[in-house]
DNA sequence: GCCAACGTTGGC
DNA sequence: GCCAACGTTGGC
């Protein structure tokens, strides 16, 4: 099993959004960054668990909670063939996709966020993906002892 | 609202 | 294939 760190907009869709989901489970859709969408594609699997974070979240962006992958495989984002959609691709085609997503199930909300700013203040997690200057990757892999230092955090 | 860092587009 | 212009991300 592996771990991640997925980011949303709470603006857009917001950690108790996917609690107001059928089964607490949402399609991960709008990702339109290759390197997001490989990790999604081709290096996550049902049962991996994600650190729900809020970017550009006021007053400071957190991450709000646990999920997990709950679908067996990534599959296309059918937001891509939506014209009406924001994330619409006018250049994808169903027989060739070029998004894919996987389905996320809400484990627990925390009851209260780990801010970025205590985040950037432990040692420990100096070399996390989310820390590093210039990094605006939205789907990025979380090591164990970060994870595991994250979670003593909360605890 | 600002803006630095990064990713994508498209002319050549 | 280069790279300038443009668009987006996301913390502050």
């Amino acid at each position: 099993m592996k771990y991640w760190l997925m980011k949303s907009e709470p603006d857009a869709f917001s950690i108790d959004d996917l609690a107001r989901c059928p089964k607490q489970t949402s399609m991960w859709d709008g990702v339109r960054n290759y390197q997001a969408r490989n990790i999604m594609h081709k290096e996550m699997s049902k049962g991996d668990k994600v650190f729900f974070y809020h970017s550009n979240a006021k007053p400071s962006p957190h991450i709000a909670g646990i999920a997990e992958i709950s679908s067996v495989t990534a599959y296309p984002d059918p937001t891509q063939f939506d014209p009406k959609s924001q994330y619409y691709d006018p250049k994808s085609s169903s027989d060739k996709p070029r998004w894919f997503l996987v389905d996320v199930k809400l484990i627990k909300k925390f009851k209260s966020p780990l801010t970025l700013e205590q985040i950037k203040s432990n040692h420990e997690l100096k070399k996390m993906t989310l820390v590093q200057p210039g990094s605006r990757l939205s789907v990025q892999p979380v090591l164990e002892q970060e994870w595991k230092e994250i979670l003593a955090m909360i605890n």
